[in-house]
DNA sequence: CTGTGCGGCGAACGATAC
DNA sequence: GTATCGTTCGCCGCACAG
């Protein structure tokens, strides 16, 4: 199709993204808009993500009209509290009243609602096999969204959420199209453009785990294992929050990998030297 | 055992082409 | 107006760390 990939130019906030002039095949790797550094320290009034829209996240589509489906969802019941903007959730203060329809992501699951679910949530009705599944729902009921995007301030329930978020302001596109260098912030984009424009269905099985990729969100560099990455950010970036957060037993395990390996190039080219 | 990180799915929605 | 594609995000299942 000739729609050449669209570059985004929707909401105001996200126009500060100076990166969206960029072709993709140039903001593939790794792209750290210009104005990025101001935004992490004034970030605009407005700044809002820009599903922003889609308010504080989880509590959105309060009033949504909401289709047929809404009505017969639990879900609907979960979403009918009134979203943010009382100020509450995060994402509330900034990102409602730009877009007046709030959306609605209404998901009907299958899985955990059988016989064997246990736990069922008070509000929606909704069962789980396990307890701590029952916790983690319960969350999506909360107005108040625990972890908060630095940029725009909209909030989500879930660390890997906002993560995934703020790669909407990082620029960081980990999934790159073979074919046509396009790249993407999800894998599921990345796949859903693979089948659609360059007629690649990936063959996986339903819900089959994919390799995983390691990405550093400082700089948008991928590594296909885990030590890959954390050799990268021990030398690229010294102080990245990564680097605490990797276990004390990964750590060491990769540490010593790191000075074995440091150690043997450095005998390597000494005995270059003698020669 | 629980909390959390992550991947995956699916839906809403925006932008563009026709 | 409709179709198509890309973007974003809510939420669940799985796996691992503590």
């Amino acid at each position: 199709m000739p729609k050449v990939f669209l570059v985004k130019r929707r909401s105001p906030g996200v126009s500060v993204r100076s990166w969206d002039e960029l072709p993709d095949e140039e903001r593939a790797d790794t792209y750290i808009p210009v104005g990025l550094d101001r935004l992490l320290h004034d970030p605009p009034e407005d700044c809002r993500s820009d599903g922003g829209s889609s308010s504080g996240g989880g509590s959105n589509s309060a009033g949504e009209p909401g289709g047929a489906e809404s009505s017969s969802s639990p879900r609907a019941l979960e979403r009918e509290t009134p979203e943010s903007g009382d100020g509450e959730g995060p994402g509330g203060h900034l990102a409602e009243k730009q877009r007046p329809v709030a959306r609605s992501k209404i998901k009907f699951t299958t899985g955990t609602c059988g016989d064997a679910a246990l736990h069922s949530c008070d509000l929606c009705g909704k069962a789980f096999r396990l307890q701590r599944m029952l916790n983690r729902h319960l969350k999506c009921h909360n107005q108040v969204k625990r972890h908060l995007c630095t940029f725009c301030g909209k909030g989500f329930n879930d660390t890997f959420d906002l993560k995934r978020h703020v790669r909407t302001h990082t620029g960081i596109r980990p999934y790159k199209c073979d074919v046509c260098h396009k790249a993407f912030t999800q894998r599921c984009s990345l796949e859903s453009h693979l089948k659609k424009i360059h007629g690649v269905q990936q063959q996986y099985a339903y819900k089959q785990r994919r390799d995983k990729l390691y990405v550093c969100e400082d700089c948008g560099y991928t590594g296909p294992t885990q030590e890959d990455l954390y050799l990268h950010v021990n030398s690229a970036h010294p102080g990245s929050a990564l680097l605490k957060k990797t276990s004390k037993k990964l750590a060491a395990l990769l540490q010593s990998k790191l000075t074995s390996t440091l150690q043997g190039n450095a005998n390597l080219s000494e005995g270059e030297e003698e020669k």
